[in-house]
RNA sequence: GCCGGGGUGGUGAAAUCGGUAAACACAGGGGACUUAAAAUCCCCCGCCUGAGAGGGCUUGCGGGUUCGAGUCCCGCCCCCGGCACCA
């Protein structure tokens, strides 16, 4: 290099220029033309954000980095990466913060966005902002709406009064998604329960084939469990029990549950219905409506949180009606209590104290009967219970003609039984439920639906499409349960695209998981105003190569956007049914060994960073603190190394010598090239880091100055990580244009990583007693040799008698002595 | 309770297949260069013991397998994240 290139390095001079050029020349964006043609593809995608008004946090900046240093990873590799950016920009939280600040979320949203990008271009991501999405944006909203009608139109969407999470500080009905323990995800209000009618997708209807692909798709095995857990299939039986009449006659009614041990059925001694269930009404006897009618009462205004506390008592009223078991034909009365939830099953449970848990303390604090009907090993039927005994071998007891079935063919057994004399079936059950979609709030799509006396819901014509969300000035949700657009009337006014009489659009608005559901469709297609995805350009690029994003979304925008993704397929819209070939969760990034919180005064502010250090250092320091998908502690004193090791990298490549490289150097970067290049794929950054770092340790041992040769591969290697300094540097080389734009990847000779002398342990029974020094090439009998010379290991060997030696090529000698 | 992920120096962390535990950094100590500072370079840095050579101990705890275990097996403890009366 010329004399007039030996300045010191400035980071922010370096990522000025930069990021100017990049943006001049359109490094980091397609055009049309490029994404219609692009060959040897690679779609990298970011979890996108939400635009708060505080900016972009230290965990976003981690998250984006590390997805980022991927997709300059696989340009480099020589695929043409595509990398968008957007914003999830609608929703509670932004509704939220405008109404706490009196700010319109019209005239919010706009600002925070231009505040976000500025900020995401200057750590440096390669985001193609001309293919961007704002989820708030008439244009993309538009397509979010059609993919409601194309749901409603496909039988999928369907309205129905139902028991929903109602959150009283928020004002709206929550998925049980956003209900963490029974409070509200975002406030932690205890969350009600109310019947508002609600549009529901049926994603229940692809559960199977949501759990089944689990096991095709390359994914954090963390987020592969979470997402199996939250499906929660189960079998068992649908059992039906008769209700019975004062007399004991059967009324014709039937009670049915869902249980998993239908083969314990000969001892379910009674039954319990959940307070909501609506054949409470019908069973309850005259005598006993007051208590019962107040329990429910008590039941349906207690808040979840409360009502499912595992560790309270139970309670409950018995109705004074009464069903026949069966199996055995005796008599059960029936109670209701809190503890049989509504929404599992089928809201009724034939409970068998004998051998379940909850029903053992049920039936103790009431005195109910229990009846063992499985023994275990150790047991006989007579042997009473002192607890539940629901899990563990054994076979069935006081179970008539089926005394003495083991517990593995028992279910089986009963459920045929039972099959066959017309009261029940076995049945598969999920957890998951259908996916409340409708929000009582202003801030997000209005649902593409009007409402006509005559016609019903009927679904906004595509040509109508967007349904604009109204600018109103009063958006505050109030407790009644409707919408902030009910009060609008001018707007909701409309009359029926069937009928053409006076008619109401829908008020509610979609939830933000269905605006999340379906962006990485729109991404590449965002050039057509005329349809949501092209499918020639769908076709070329997705699904998507590599999801990168944080596991706080395992349960909730990964399950929806793979449900979206099934749905489109089997309308015929996509071709393919997964939308993320590989998906890998990042880790958590923490303080000075605490979790980030301004109460604790931790909070890594990232633009003083930046402007010290640089963006480059401050990435690569990101990613040098942990294991990527672990996360890792951020130290403030901790920036030093990374920022060390680029000043060096800058002052050792601009001093370097043209001459011919040091053969032991020289094979410390090819090493170096051959292990950085595992590394990299598998996201481990920490190491890669290291690797490079020890690298340009050795080329400047002792001050020695650098032979070009030497020092040049590493900067493609640190371009992922240090793309700005990397392009300095790379132009100082004498190269043109962008280091990203061909693949300036490095490769090695596997001949020139051959060390020519190895170090051996020599251990006497298993203790490190010496090391030598030997050629790699020598001989067994030699290094054996060798080792049993060393003055030490000959002391250590001294005293006892040889029985074996143990020879390990190129590591080490253990003499095994007595 | 269930499902994940962890537990290694003062600190963040490394360690392909079971083969020299602590790479790479931060912090700390010493030195060179410098009028000085910064930057840079060199050395030390798990614990105990020893003048040194060396020796003993050490990857949450207790067992086991093995010539050899951070790594494999069995039984525990603790921390983090998620779910939780799911029948």
């Amino acid at each position: 290099m010329s004399n007039e290139d030996r300045d010191s390095y400035d980071p922010s001079a370096v990522e000025e220029k930069w990021q100017r050029l990049w943006d001049e020349r359109g490094t980091n964006s397609h055009t049309l033309e490029e994404i219609e043609s692009a060959e040897n593809t690679f779609y990298n995608l970011m979890m996108f954000p939400y635009p708060s008004a505080e900016g972009l946090h230290v965990g976003n900046i981690y998250a984006f980095t590390g997805a980022d240093v991927h997709g300059r990873y696989q340009r480099l590799q020589g695929k043409t990466v595509f990398e968008p950016m957007g914003f999830d920009a609608f929703g509670i939280h932004s509704e939220n913060f405008a109404l706490k600040v009196g700010t319109h979320p019209m005239d919010l949203i706009p600002s925070n966005v231009k505040n976000f990008t500025r900020q995401l271009r200057r750590i440096g991501l390669m985001s193609d902002w001309t293919h961007s999405v704002d989820t708030t944006d008439p244009a993309y909203y538009k397509w979010t709406q059609w993919i409601f009608v194309q749901l409603f139109k496909a039988g999928l969407a369907e309205r129905k009064e139902a028991p929903v999470n109602w959150c009283p500080s928020c004002m709206t009905v929550l998925a049980n998604e956003q209900v963490i323990s029974g409070a509200c995800e975002r406030c932690g209000t205890p969350v009600e329960q109310r019947r508002i009618a609600q549009w529901f997708f049926k994603i229940t209807k692809y559960a199977q084939r949501l759990l089944d692909n689990l096991e095709q798709i390359d994914w954090s095995e963390t987020t592969r469990k979470a997402q199996g857990n939250w499906i929660g299939r189960s079998e068992g039986a649908q059992l039906r029990f008769p209700v019975l009449d004062e007399h004991g006659e059967d009324t014709g009614t039937e009670v049915e549950v869902y249980t998993t041990r239908p083969d314990t059925v000969f001892g379910a001694t009674y039954m319990v219905l959940s307070p909501e269930h609506p054949l409470v009404d019908e069973v309850t006897e005259d005598g006993h409506q007051p208590p019962v009618f107040a329990y429910r009462d008590e039941a349906t205004r207690t808040d979840l949180i409360a009502r499912q506390k595992v560790d309270k008592t139970k309670t409950g009223v018995f109705t004074g009606g009464h069903c026949r078991n069966p199996a055995t034909g005796q008599a059960m009365p029936i109670w209701i209590a809190d503890y049989v939830l509504m929404e599992y099953g089928t809201g009724a449970i034939m409970a068998v104290p004998g051998h379940d848990g909850r029903d053992f303390e049920f039936a103790t604090q009431f005195d109910l009967p229990i009846v063992r009907v499985v023994a275990s090993p150790d047991d006989d039927a007579d042997t009473p219970l002192e607890s539940a005994y629901d899990v563990g071998p054994g076979t069935l007891v006081n179970s008539a003609h089926f005394d003495g079935t083991d517990v593995s063919e028992s279910v089986a057994a009963v459920t045929d039984w039972a099959r066959d004399n017309g009261w029940g079936d076995a049945r598969v059950n999920y957890r998951l439920h259908d996916w409340c979609i409708s929000r009582q709030r202003y801030w997000g799509p209005p649902i593409p639906i009007i409402h006509c006396d005559a016609c019903g819901p009927v679904a906004v014509p595509d040509e109508d499409l967007p349904v604009i969300l109204p600018r109103v000035e009063d958006f505050k949700p109030d407790d009644s349960g409707i919408s902030p657009l009910a009060r609008v009337a001018e707007w909701y006014e409309t009359t029926c695209p069937d009928c053409g009489e006076a008619a109401r659009r829908e008020t509610d608005v979609s939830d933000t998981f269905l605006d999340s559901g379906w962006y990485f469709l729109r991404y590449p297609s965002t050039d057509f105003e005329d349809r949501a995805f092209d499918a020639d350009i769908t076709r070329r690029w997705l699904p998507v190569d590599m999801y990168i994003g944080g596991n706080e979304h395992a349960v909730l925008h990964l399950m929806y956007s793979r449900f979206i993704t099934m749905v489109l397929k089997d309308l015929g819209h996509l071709d393919f049914e997964e939308p993320y070939d590989v998906f890998r969760a990042h880790g958590l990034i923490i303080a000075e060994g605490a979790k980030m919180s301004k109460s604790k005064g931790n909070v890594v502010i990232p633009d003083p960073i930046i402007e010290e250090f640089g963006a480059d250092a401050f990435r690569a320091y990101l990613m040098f603190l942990g294991p990527y998908e672990e996360g890792g502690d951020y130290q403030a004193q901790g920036i030093q190394g990374p920022f060390g090791f680029l000043h060096r990298l800058w002052d050792t490549a601009t001093t370097a010598e043209d001459s011919e490289p040091d053969v032991d150097v020289e094979r410390k970067v090819h090493q170096t090239i051959k292990q950085v290049s595992q590394q990299m794929p598998a996201l481990g950054f920490n190491t890669a880091i290291a690797a490079l770092m020890e690298c340009l340790n050795t080329i400047r041992a002792g001050g020695r100055t650098a032979k070009r040769a030497e020092i040049e591969p590493l900067v493609p290697m640190v371009a992922p990580f240090a793309p700005h300094l990397a392009e300095e540097l790379w132009q100082r080389f004498g190269n043109d244009g962008s280091i990203f734009d061909g693949k300036s990847w490095p490769t090695h000779d596997e001949a020139k990583t051959v060390e020519s002398v190895v170090e051996i342990a020599i251990q006497v029974n298993g203790k490190l007693r010496g090391q030598i020094s030997v050629a790699r090439d020598m001989s067994e009998e030699d290094v054996v040799a060798a080792a049993r010379s060393d003055e030490n290991v000959a002391r250590h060997l001294g005293g006892g008698e040889e029985r074996r030696v143990i020879y390990v090529k190129e590591r080490l000698v253990n003499f095994v002595i007595t």
